[in-house]
RNA sequence: GGGCGCUUAACUCAGCGGUAGAGUGCCACCUUCACACGGUGGAAGUCGCAGGUUCGAAUCCUGCAGCGCCCACCA
């Protein structure tokens, strides 16, 4: 039998020393490893990878321990916990950083140069213009920026103690996750579900890229309706209302409803503009609302998506003057394209604005249409009939961008998903999410997506579409038949790289051929974080043995990107629903109800936090929170995990300590116990099947603290150090390790810590095993021992009776540990007799001196507040 | 404009059809031989508002209000 010295271990539990000494053994003893032979069965979890370029805190901390206490219930229920950890450095956050660290830009055409000595630009090279790099070398620069970040969150995941099976280790600009994104594409493109087209696309001027629907926000601006009158060809004029004034050269319609008397008459004739003098359709459609502005409005290319709508349904001419740069292109008045009924006027007010920016351009036109020689009669009254009247209005921007996004006509890729909606929602249906009303936020978006995903962006730190197009005799490049390489050939860059039966010499020159100088969208790689883990088509048994995965864990305002492009993949691609169950953690909120945010400055990090109260204790925080609940930031939980971890540790001293070996439980009062411990089990255990960790914890944390510590071990005590009650001392004994040995492992999922340092003081073994590969406890463990509701019932009322002497004894202005010289209960024979088989443990944990029973009538009910009838305390002990 | 969530003690949150709960904080007492990061006890809430269903509602339904989030064709 193996003893355990109190004394051999500190009498406070050192946090830092126990993560620094358990981190190290888990890691070398690979206690979190998948077992690619074992024949268990799998629990595979598609972990977030974080955006390394992005700032630490404690939202982190939060969401992640959410799933590993996910992960380390199923590692002890048996299950080959495949847990791998995959970092974002693929996009934009981080080509920022990359610029600014190395001041460097990238030109795909720039000349080759050696970045491996690169150090980060000083204040001298700051003043020279930044070095212009090829993608292959950013994106070598990229790699080694994000290398150091990863390296910081590396290190907080093993201080949290998450457990990571660490060789899992995946970057989505790696290597690997670049072919399994280029494979995607070969896939999406054999079976057609890509395509490229030239078209009127949502377009961020200051990043210089096309954007998906998906990270596009709307945010309220002010602007202004600005009244501007327009001829009608053949007589008479009417007055639009436009918030972009600046558009009036790109106009190409004037639309108004049907059924509008005001309007009506102008249907089927032309409009002059103002300024520009082009003659436009008038056309009627009920997408027009009478109520709004005037109810007569004008269509640009591009204003607006009802715009490109309105410029497809009625075919008009596209007349494209916001340029790629969100200035004005240089286009002229008087051709086919731009036609102008008084072209040199026109081109007179154009020229003012040629190369300025959208507010310039703007205030240009707004002061030209003050004039009264900008009217379209030549003769009237200024085109600007009003003052512009201030109005707020939703605008649409890049979530990462700071000005509006326009509609620019470009080429891009897509994948076709419009077509796949419905069983988009059917997949999405198929997936447990957990809290469901989440599954809505996945129902809502998919059922209104309004375009196909457009996956290009003209960027360079991403994968690089694997696309070449052939040139025609005139250089001209063909879309219709795109070249694409071999499986095998992937990861390629096609502008550094050449189709098959190409040379490089043939590179943008006539009948030869050009590379596709554009990026997947970083969504495009991290939707197949599930392939990219498993292996998919580099490792097909393994991809069958771990797909669809278990668990997606991920927060909720990524659903319209992350999980529905995931779901989206594993159905193009396999058919499939990507994984069973997805778990959206929710925010951490600062103090004031606001989120946590670099750009605001509320940010918490946690790395101070868990010096100060331990990683136990912060775990304990994050995970007394539900699923999908957003959570203020409370300083005092951590402080009640804290006091947790300390009770596990100071309770775990004093039961193995107990001097006497454990015998048979016996005794009534800890069968009784354990007959509660047994609910305790099977009600965390229903829990943590549901996902509710928090629950579970509550469960858990109350039996500890209430039935645990405060009474049974109380009431133990006494017996267990007995002299006199050999077989009472051994059953409470036993008891009270069976107790704790259970409520170690209820515990360890949430404590790795300091019940990983507890158990291995004795219930390690010989073979030192941890506790987070021990099983999970199970009811049945404890019924070879024959409890019973029956023992349950003498064990409810001793806790019961403790409570009730201990409130009398206070009453009485007695404290704890004085005795009482006399006491009088009173209660119904059947309660008494329950009381008498635990009397002498009640009587030693509550120091009663002499006792008196008084039998009542039975009553339907006891209420133990009427136990005690009189009591009598003993002198108070001399003090020293 | 549409959808979803939240609103319970001073604070942070459980409970979600059967006599209002926890922890913190507050008050009183206590160095009791695991633990003062402790122990014992106490005070503290018309469960956002208004209706309805029910023998019974914090819990179900309807409406309203405040807060937050997601979404929506920017004239």
């Amino acid at each position: 039998m193996s003893r355990f010295n109190p004394d051999s271990v500190p009498s406070q539990f050192e946090s830092k020393e126990a993560e620094e000494k358990w981190s190290r053994v888990w890691e070398g003893a690979a206690t979190y490893g998948f077992s690619e032979q074992s024949t268990a069965p799998t629990y595979v979890i598609d972990t977030p990878p974080p955006t390394v370029s992005g700032s630490l805190h404690v939202g982190h901390v939060f969401s992640y321990t959410q799933t590993d206490v996910i992960a380390r219930y199923q590692r002890m229920r048996g299950r080959n916990v495949f847990y791998p950890m995959g970092w974002d450095d693929n996009g934009l956050p981080t080509e920022r950083r990359v610029q600014n660290y190395f001041h460097v830009r990238c030109e795909p055409g720039a000349p080759p140069f050696d970045v491996s000595t690169l150090q980060a630009a000083d204040d001298d090279a700051r003043k020279l213009a930044p070095r212009k790099l090829q993608r292959g070398a950013f994106i070598d620069l990229c790699v080694r920026l994000t290398a150091e970040d990863e390296k910081a969150f590396k290190a907080l995941w093993q201080r949290l103690g998450l457990s990571v099976d660490w060789s899992q280790e995946y970057s989505t600009i790696s290597e690997h996750s670049r072919r399994m994104a280029q494979l995607s594409f070969l896939d999406l493109f054999e079976k057609k579900h890509v395509y490229t087209v030239e078209a009127p696309t949502m377009w961020d001027v200051d990043f210089k890229t096309a954007v998906a629907q998906a990270e596009v926000e709307d945010r309220e601006v002010k602007g202004a309706f600005h009244r501007i009158r327009f001829a009608v060809e053949g007589g008479g004029d009417f007055t639009i209302a436009t918030t972009r004034p600046e558009l009036l050269p790109a106009c190409v319609a004037v639309a108004t409803h049907p059924d509008d008397q005001r309007y009506q008459s102008l249907i089927g004739k032309n409009a002059v503009t103002p300024l520009f003098r082009a003659p436009v359709p008038i056309f009627g459609s009920s997408l027009v609302d009478p109520s709004k502005g005037t109810g007569i409005l004008m269509v640009c290319t591009f204003g607006d998506a009802t715009d490109v709508h309105w410029w497809r349904e009625e075919k008009l001419p596209l007349r494209q003057t916001i340029g790629r740069d969100g200035r004005m292109a240089g286009v002229e008045f008087g051709v086919a394209a731009f036609p102008s009924r008084d072209p040199a006027a026109a081109n007179a007010t154009y020229t003012t604005i040629v190369g300025k920016s959208m507010s310039e351009s703007r205030r240009i036109i707004v002061e030209a249409l003050r004039d009264p020689h900008g009217s379209a009669d030549r003769n009237g009254a200024p085109p600007l009939i009003a003052e512009p009247e201030p109005l707020e209005h939703a605008v649409k921007f890049f979530e990462k961008g700071d000005r509006p996004l326009e509609f620019v006509s470009s080429r891009q890729w897509f994948v076709r998903l419009l077509d796949q909606r419905d069983k988009l929602i059917e997949m999405g249906d198929q997936i447990e999410w957990h809290p469901d009303f989440m599954r809505l936020r996945f129902r809502n978006w998919t059922e209104n997506l309004q375009i196909d995903w457009c996956v290009s962006r003209q960027r360079y730190f991403g994968v690089p579409i694997p696309v070449w197009y052939r040139l025609g005799p005139n250089g001209e490049t063909d879309f219709s038949s795109p070249l694409v390489p071999e499986p095998a050939r992937l990861p390629i860059d096609p502008t550094s790289e050449v189709p098959a039966g190409f040379a490089e010499a043939e590179r943008d020159r006539p009948n030869g051929f050009t590379a596709d100088p554009d990026v997947f969208d970083t969504w495009f790689t991290s939707s197949l974080s599930p392939q990219i883990a498993t292996g998919w088509t580099q490792n097909p048994d393994r991809h069958r043995k771990l797909f669809p995965m278990d668990l997606r864990p991920q927060s909720h305002e990524i659903i319209r990107t992350w999980a529905f492009y995931t779901i989206a993949k594993a159905w193009l691609h396999e058919g499939s629903i990507p994984w069973k169950r997805v778990a959206i953690s929710g925010w951490v909120l600062d103090p004031d109800r606001k989120k946590m945010s670099k750009s605001k400055g509320n940010v918490v990090t946690p790395m101070h936090l868990l010096d100060q109260y331990g990683s136990d204790a912060v775990r304990y925080w994050s995970l007394a929170a539900r699923l999908g609940v957003d959570t203020a930031f409370d300083e005092k939980v951590l402080k009640v995990g804290r006091r947790l971890v300390v009770k596990v540790y100071n309770a775990t001293r004093y039961v193995l300590g107990q001097e006497a070996s454990a015998g048979p439980v016996t005794h009534p009062l800890d069968l009784g116990f354990l007959h509660q411990l047994q609910g305790a089990i099977a009600a965390a255990t229903a829990h943590l099947e549901t996902m509710d960790f928090a629950q579970a914890l509550d469960v858990i944390e109350r039996f500890f603290w209430d039935s645990f510590t405060d009474s049974y071990l109380e009431l133990a005590k006494g017996r267990a150090r007995s002299e006199s009650d050999p077989a009472g001392r051994s059953s409470a004994v036993a008891a009270l390790r069976q107790g704790l040995s259970v409520l170690l492992r209820l515990l360890a999922p949430y404590l790795p810590y300091v019940t990983e340092e507890a158990w291995s003081w004795d219930f390690a073994g010989e073979a030192r095993t941890s506790i987070h590969l021990t099983p999970w406890p199970e009811a049945s463990e404890l019924a070879p021992l024959g409890t019973s509701s029956e023992h349950a019932e003498v064990y409810e009322l001793a806790k019961g009776a403790l409570g009730a002497i201990n409130r009398a004894k206070t009453q009485a202005g007695g404290t704890v540990g004085r005795h009482v010289a006399s006491l009088t209960i009173a209660a119904p024979p059947k309660v008494l007799a329950l009381f008498a088989r635990a009397e002498s443990d009640i009587r030693a944990a509550t120091r009663i001196l002499n006792l008196e029973r008084l039998p009542t009538a039975d009553g339907p009910q006891f209420d133990l507040g009427t136990l005690v009838k009189t009591i009598e305390l003993a002198p108070a002990p001399e003090r020293a």
